[in-house]
DNA sequence: AAGTCGATATCGCCA
DNA sequence: TGGCGATGTCGACTT
């Protein structure tokens, strides 16, 4: 089998306005090879699970992905209109001749069911895919940037630990001033709002439990920027600013 | 045009295996038609905005929709390894005999390439959807449930505001117990952890601060349960955990 | 356009 | 498996 040559292999089998019992054929087919399956037509979807859902008929784009995720589009947004995430058993049969598309987990229990009361194409493509996605412009990446040069949160501060644990959670950086004072650096990736103050102040608030009853710690919020809201409550809370970014590249 | 009837319309035209040009024009043809376009096959994607990414040669299922959204799905996961929100615009294009798709927008300026080394198949897909998608058990349910019965926070708790605007952000519910004192309910649809401890705290001090500097401020987080961690955190704090759930249905 | 917050968030990491 | 926090979070709503 050659998937890197010129002549493509059978990465795709499809068919155009099935019968649904060819249908589902296909679709069992394609979920025993390992396939990721597409379904377009006129359908009713239901969900019941951590919330609950019915979607009344209309033309969806259906994909059941090998490994256990079903998600279901419409013609507009982002996100799916309906979903199971990975790790679901897809089930195909036919309830009064119509095709139904099944995807069940437990923990939690969750049911999402597509009706389709008319097929357009069913699809079944065998992907080979090795290659991971690399990210750039993360908060691990702006992590590393004020590792290597400290001095971008301010002159003589000194990192001692990443991720260090308080009862609160763990500090992005934790470090201490040019007098010795201990500092909680948390870091975001982008303009930050009233969230992050408030996870700042959390570390802060266990750390000077921690360390001491009379402890001085400093809370430093680095970020590109942060919304008028935020810095108002950094003030009030005597937590601190410095802008920095993430490198670009 | 029958769109509900039993015979089919031409909602799905499809290619397989086709040369890069007449990809080109089928996708092209597909965006002005306003159609729902897919095309598998093996490429590269880069994506340079917020952040930047690349992704070496793999097999994927690239989804364009007619309101400017675009979806780079592998085999794996329920989200897209790449994608580009609504209001973008799509762009094809052959480069060096190879199938080009770029998806860009402005503000943010953010750019997504996918670039075809084969292409296994194309699909348009004229997709009609007015349905609205009715969710139950949302955490707006659970706020009415309380409303309908606010002695499900404790008996003689009156609710006299939701949305209550607060210097620190707008608070689900406000209210007085039975003796008068001012309570700040937050409602969770779900197990909490130590976050929304810091959300109620924010408006319970945001209020305090605007009452009076005497005034006492009850805060009351209403969610199925909470972790451990929040549990000491409420404790720390002074802050109250009452158990409900939004409704099942 | 920006701020704020909910979400069937999802995802990855770690105890 | 649950807890916890980041995410190119997305999306809805308000200002």
């Amino acid at each position: 089998m050659n998937r890197d040559g010129a002549e493509p292999v059978d990465v795709a089998r499809t068919l155009r306005e099935p019968a649904p019992a060819a249908a589902r054929e296909a679709i069992e087919r394609g979920i025993d090879r390992e396939a990721l399956v597409t379904v377009v037509g006129r359908c009713t979807v239901e969900y019941d699970g951590r919330a609950a859902s019915r979607l009344e008929p209309g033309d969806r784009h259906v994909m059941l992905k090998p490994d256990g995720a079903t998600l279901v589009h419409t013609d507009e947004g982002q996100q799916p209109v309906n979903w199971q995430p990975p790790g679901c058993d897809h089930g195909v049969s036919l309830s009064d001749g119509a095709l139904r598309i099944e995807s069940l987990r437990s923990t939690p229990a969750e049911r999402l069911a597509v009706t389709f009361e008319r097929i357009d194409q069913v699809s079944a493509f065998v992907l080979a895919d090795e290659r991971e996605l690399a990210v750039v412009g993360t908060e691990e990446d702006l992590r590393e940037r004020i590792l290597e040069e400290p001095a971008l949160v301010e002159p003589g501060f000194t990192p001692l630990a990443t991720e260090r644990d308080t009862p609160a959670g763990a500090v992005d950086i934790y470090g201490e001033d040019s007098e010795g004072r201990a500092v909680v650096v948390e870091l975001k990736r982008r303009r930050v709002g009233p969230d992050a103050v408030g996870q700042l102040r959390r570390y802060v608030d266990a750390l000077e439990r921690d360390l001491h009853a009379d402890a001085t710690v400093r809370g430093i919020l680095v970020a590109p920027s942060v919304t008028d809201r935020a810095e108002r409550l950094l003030a009030e809370h005597g937590l601190e600013f410095v802008a920095a970014e993430p490198p670009e590249r």
